[in-house]
DNA sequence: TCCTCTAACACTTTTGAATCGC
DNA sequence: AGCGATTCAAAAGTGTTAGAGG
């Protein structure tokens, strides 16, 4: 596997294997395209809100894709993982490990609206998973992505072969994981640092700075008249239409990210634990802030080869349906789910390797040519929406 | 008592329907 | 009549914080 890795980009590149030879494919790569966005808030110890009724990722998931065939159509899909099988909570100024994870709520998958599309379209422009929804509410109707707060996720992306959403190649598919982009779910923000970085860099919260001090309003309202009441926005359905491209980022939100990362590299890497470890580790102590800090990267990638000879029908007519939790962990097997989506972070290597090239062979791949029962413990289809 | 979560808030940005001009 | 450009109101989304609840 090729490791890339700039100011702004992290890439990663797909081994060539003969599966993907006998589709005469060069070796996909995927660019995490605001990686020193991203990188910024990974030191610091990226946090995300989630809400009962939804919030959008910040940083958002931008990403681009080469290698892909120009005339075959593919599906490219977006879903959480958990990074460790633990909760946290935030003690003065570090995150400390609180007990054993939750039991793994309905894994969803975000399906990116264009898809499918030609790897000529996929390859333009950079891909923008900026509608992905995270909810709290395992009850949710809306399609968004259910995770817990206080546990630790990071994003995998997927590229499949296919021609429609319903008919998947899954003999060929291919996930993508960027370390930097973990982060901790959250209903509110915990490291005073992460809410200053994201202000600086979201547009969204000038009102907050701009207007005056938020408890400086509430105070003003309370004396006066109390406005028109606004419905509350929560109960809205979101009517969002997720047919077009999502807007890039600003110039100037790119640049912003430049200036961090130039400060960010500035720092000489602290020795230290990294943000994720084995499974078969003992937790460490505490997740400190300071062990955030940049590391040498190495960005794992996937590629799951599922037998043709497997049939996964019943899954494609369900894939827009909105009965969810169809491929729910199965209860009994939580454990083993999440053990399957360890390997992909925890054999990052420590520092004196970061700068090595590596590729890795999970074990648990072997589990997927054994039977469909086994693939069903890494969900992705539990829920599809775009 | 501590911790987590929810709802409300003011403001900015985004979206899409309506309107206008060619 | 059709199309593209422009306008504008509504919706969406943001972080903070008080208070509720476990």
């Amino acid at each position: 596997m090729q490791h890339f890795s700039d100011s702004q980009k992290s890439t990663v590149t797909m081994p060539r294997s003969p599966a993907a030879d006998s589709y005469q494919q060069g070796p996909i790569r995927v660019t995490l395209e605001n990686s020193g966005l991203w990188k910024s808030f990974h030191s610091i110890g990226t946090e995300m809100i989630i809400t009962k009724h939804g919030r959008r990722m910040f940083p958002h998931c931008n990403v681009s894709i080469t290698g892909l065939q120009p005339f075959a159509n593919y599906v490219v899909m977006m879903d959480m993982v958990p990074v460790e099988s633990f909760k946290y909570k935030w003690k003065k100024d570090q995150w400390e490990v609180a007990g054993k994870a939750e039991p793994q709520p309905p894994c969803r998958t975000f399906m990116h609206p264009d898809s499918p599309a030609t790897g000529s379209h996929w390859m333009k422009q950079s891909l923008s998973f900026l509608k992905v929804k995270l909810t709290n509410n395992t009850l949710d109707q809306h399609g968004h992505i259910i995770l817990h707060s206080m546990h630790r996720y990071y994003p995998r992306f997927h590229v499949v072969q296919a021609d429609s959403p319903y008919i998947v190649r899954w003999s060929h598919f291919q996930t993508f994981t960027f370390p930097e982009t973990a982060f901790t779910a959250v209903t509110a923000y915990q490291n005073p640092k992460i809410t200053k970085l994201k202000i600086d860099h979201n547009p969204f919260a000038k009102g907050f700075r701009e207007g005056g001090t938020h408890s400086h309003s509430k105070r003003c309202r309370s004396n006066g008249s109390p406005p028109a009441k606004r419905p509350a926005k929560d109960l809205r359905i979101s009517s969002s239409t997720p047919t077009d491209l999502q807007r890039l980022p600003s110039s100037s939100q790119t640049e912003e990210a430049k200036t961090d990362l130039a400060s960010d590299s500035q720092r000489s890497p602290k020795t230290g634990h990294y943000s994720t470890w084995a499974p078969e580790q003992e937790p460490p102590e505490s997740l400190h802030a300071e062990n955030l800090e940049m590391q040498e990267y190495d960005y794992s990638c996937e590629e799951q080869m599922v037998p043709v000879s497997v049939s996964y029908q019943p899954y494609r007519s369900e894939l827009r349906s909105l009965e969810y939790g169809s491929f729910l962990y199965p209860s009994s097997n939580v454990d083993a789910a999440h053990a399957h989506v360890q390997p992909a972070l925890h054999t990052l290597p420590s520092a004196e390797h970061g700068a090595q090239q590596h590729t890795y062979h999970h074990p648990h791949h072997q589990h997927h040519h054994v039977a469909a029962a086994d693939w069903s413990q890494y969900p992705l289809f539990s829920y599809s929406c775009w």
